[in-house]
DNA sequence: GTACATTAAATGTATGTACATATATTTGCA
DNA sequence: TGCAAATATATGTACATACATTTAATGTAC
């Protein structure tokens, strides 16, 4: 990608009808631009992006487990079918589900030992990935987490 | 959606890595609850996000046809598959397509009279939509396409 | 204690995304 | 001319999203 590529050009629509229209289309833009980044270094260790933020959760709550309910609530995206992504995950190993005891409408997930290591060996990868917004001073960052926030009031 | 909900407290994740983490998800999750609202928008008039996008491409053309490879280049979304989204368009007939005579690889899209009806009648609830973003002033919607921008380098 | 509502998760369906592959047409060049 | 490479689009597959419906378990009112 090359240096100073404005939306504008990016998408090859020289004119928006309005600054906001423009913060609109360069935020999904922008946020779509990441996340191919992201899913082509996953690819590699057979995890897609949601899978990733799933075992996370799971292992910020190993060695307790966390049911469907949970997922959904830490996810970034709380309409995606935590269900399925748990399937997934359970196909390979990662992680094990069983029915509550305490109360057998909910579902018990945790994270495998297998799951835990695929994560440790990923941490390079991952933090190799956080140098991506680099680009921005320590100063910027914060204003845009700042921006971002105060957008979604 | 209450005031000054910072992300740390929308997704319950009390701690980040680092600043560059945190305006990672930040990113992505503020890009999914933009695009969440407008496909709420967009649901009475039985339209997605991105078959919206193509139709507003075509407006743009229009009356001149566009190919399928013109549709990708200003997509938002490079990858996605705007051959499938035409077949949805085409259903609700709300564009056309023909083979094109002077090159018979590529394709003509149109859009159709009721395609720029519905342009028409959705008009007003899309303003509303751009609404959406003046919790910022001006001057912070330039500073977020700037860093945008930046991002990207 | 049965009837009804609520809750937790799973399932179904339509759509979109990401990527590989296939098909047809055109172009270039030996 | 003839044939390989490039081009334009379509198709196939796996996965995810968005949302409606279903199934099972639990809670609650009467």
């Amino acid at each position: 990608m090359s240096q100073s590529m404005r939306i504008e050009d990016e998408i090859k629509q020289p004119n928006f009808q309005s600054e906001y229209q423009k913060a609109y289309i360069n935020l999904v833009y922008t946020a779509g631009w990441l996340q191919l980044r992201q899913a082509a270094a996953f690819k590699e260790f057979n995890l897609t992006l949601p899978q990733y933020n799933v075992l996370r959760i799971l292992r910020g709550q190993h060695p307790r487990p966390a049911t469907v309910n949970l997922l959904i609530e830490r996810m970034l995206d709380k309409t995606s079918n935590a269900s399925r992504i748990v399937d997934k995950l359970e196909a390979k190993q990662l992680v094990t589900r069983r029915v509550c005891p305490s109360n057998r409408r909910a579902v018990d997930i945790c994270i495998t030992e297998a799951g835990l290591a695929l994560l440790e060996t990923m941490q390079p990868m991952v933090e190799q990935q956080a140098h991506g917004l680099r680009q921005l001073s320590d100063q910027e960052v914060e204003q845009l987490n700042y921006l971002l926030d105060k957008l979604r009031d």
